[in-house]
DNA sequence: ATGAAAGCGCTAACAG
DNA sequence: CTGTTAGCGCTTTCAT
């Protein structure tokens, strides 16, 4: 055991040059067998251990990769982030974690890692990216995939957030709901997630394609928390005319609306149906109906999307678009007038 | 902008030496004010951006610290990481996140990451390490600081668990709870988790306290996860002698209580007292009576810490002992027959 | 105040 | 197969 054993030392001691080390520690097959043992006699005995910082300076790879998260305390977001580190870990990279809740915070982090030798890649998670700021990433020679966030040509995987809010609202309207409401959240100036609108996008694309008129006054937003989705919720189910579904653009949303209805004492599903989005792990404990998307994977396509360009491999997909289903638990059900007159036609 | 502008052009083209161009990115005070102009105005129109590798290797700091999570998908380990995002990014150090799951993942991470010049310091999330790795990480000169996990000698910050379990139990016994189960999670082969060993033994002592004879039947343990509590339980509950209330390690595991209360047809509380660990996000939204721990203020003060060690400054405490609260919800009461026999005497 | 040069510790091309 | 040497790009004495 030495403190500060270099290279030098160990060639030296081993009576070899430093060269000889290197492909040693590297693995390099032109090594006679009897040289290897000796040399990997002394790196034990010295306890020596190479230099990241060296090594990197040289190779001109640091061997590290960025991830960009807004809100890494979402459950979603976990999960993201849970399966690119489980691939970026078997692919031997480093990985930063850059949390992210404000649009000056992502345009920094974005400029920063940029960096020269910084690190030799960057995933952004749900932040969608303008050109430029693409285009000057991928310039300054750094790998860029983006996970639930378009932008044409740069490598992504997603899901078709429109088809998820058709899906969910379909699913309520089939079940013979008329007056479904939308949840959604407030925009995080400037940060611009696009996933929300878009599923409102899809919801407004179902009542149009069952012959119903929009009403403005059924779509709602709240900030992204339970209690202030809950709020939100309690006004629009307590006020006139009030929906008899809701389709919260999130899971966490929609557990708002479940407190809402609990609150205001609605017996879900018999007086209100609900429908979540993302099927994160809670959603099961609650019962919710929503639509999964599969969290963790889009995090390990993005990390390996990123590995093969690391690698100058091919890109298999520029833009690889992960499956969506919807999960029916216990909290949507025919709404109550429809039940009754089914049960009239049987009386 | 140009790709590889290195720090020779900039002085070349600004006519000064190296030295110079260095002296005015690091805000040296030493430069006159025209030349700094000059060099600043050849920086920006060359785009020029200095390489984080090399500048990192000649001042022998990497300026980036890991973090070893174990389970990162759990709520709680996010909310501790993200106040540890939070202050590090302010300090300007990147982070590294580990995530382990399995004790040889932990050792490798451990071993890997007191490599010469690959991290500043090293932030442990609830693992507890061995006297002598804990020796090899700081013998390498590698800053260490452990969070929600304990070890003489080493910087840590914690909560005092056996209190907190006999906080959650008290509570329990004062509402007239004579038959309190303990639910645990499975000991992780190897991984060796302090903290709910500690509430139980906090359990057995407030059950002592009150003069309660133990009942290991009363003590069971489940993966940590809602559907595993669930299930054992269920098994619990069902059994002969039931309790009237569980103190449930964790909120995850008492959620799972909560789930399997409501399939057996329990009311909670008047037929079923739940006391959970943690106070998660969800915690609220089921009304779940809880002892809330400081979860996010938990990675700062560790984070905090860890940037104390790494500039030498002496650390403030050794061991920062963050506080417990109990959170009384709704889900605790006192017990049927106590509840009925209280009517009795109003009557 | 500033230029020149010696590291920081390793890798890889080149010669032998 | 192996030793030597020239980088990798920046920081920092040490002179001037």
């Amino acid at each position: 055991m030495g403190r500060g054993v270099k290279i030098a030392e160990v060639a030296a001691t081993a009576g070899v040059g430093v060269g000889t080390v290197s492909r040693v520690i590297n693995g390099s097959s032109h090594v006679r067998d009897g040289t290897r043992q000796r040399v990997l006699e002394v790196i034990n005995r010295l306890g020596y251990r190479p230099s990241r910082l060296a090594s990197s300076l040289a190779l001109g790879s640091t061997r590290a990769v960025a991830v960009l998260v807004p809100f890494l305390t979402r459950p979603s977001v976990a999960a993201r982030l849970n399966g690119i580190l489980g691939v970026l870990d078997a692919e031997g990279y480093d990985c930063i974690v850059c949390n992210v809740e404000t649009p000056e915070q992502r345009d920094r982090n974005l400029h920063n890692l940029a960096d020269p030798h910084r690190v030799d890649g960057i995933l952004v998670l749900s932040l969608p990216l303008r050109r430029h700021q693409a285009e000057a990433v991928m310039a300054a020679g750094v790998g860029l995939v983006l996970v639930d966030s378009d932008c044409a040509g740069v490598p992504r995987v997603l899901v078709d957030n429109v088809a998820g809010g058709h899906l969910a609202t379909a699913h309520l309207l089939d079940l013979g709901h008329r007056q479904v409401a939308f949840l959604g959240d407030i925009t995080y100036k400037g940060m611009g997630f696009r996933s929300i609108p878009r599923r409102l996008a899809g919801y407004r694309r179902a009542l149009a394609g069952a012959g119903i008129t929009f009403r403005p006054d059924l779509v709602r937003r709240s900030r992204h928390s339970v209690d202030a989705a809950a709020e939100v919720a309690t006004q629009l189910l307590g006020g006139r005319d009030p929906p008899t579904a809701v389709f919260a653009a999130t899971d966490t949303l929609a557990m708002g609306v479940l407190a809402a209805a609990e609150a205001l004492g609605l017996l879900v599903p018999r007086d209100l149906s609900v429908v979540g989005f993302d099927d994160i792990d809670v959603a099961a404990m609650v019962k919710l109906s929503t639509v999964r998307q599969p969290l963790q994977r889009s995090g390990e396509e993005g990390a390996r999307k990123l590995c093969s360009v690391l690698r100058d491999l091919p890109v298999r997909a520029m833009r690889t678009v992960l499956p969506l289903e919807l999960v029916v638990r216990s909290s949507t059900a025919p709404p109550l007038v429809t039940a009754m007159a089914g049960l009239r036609e049987v009386g």
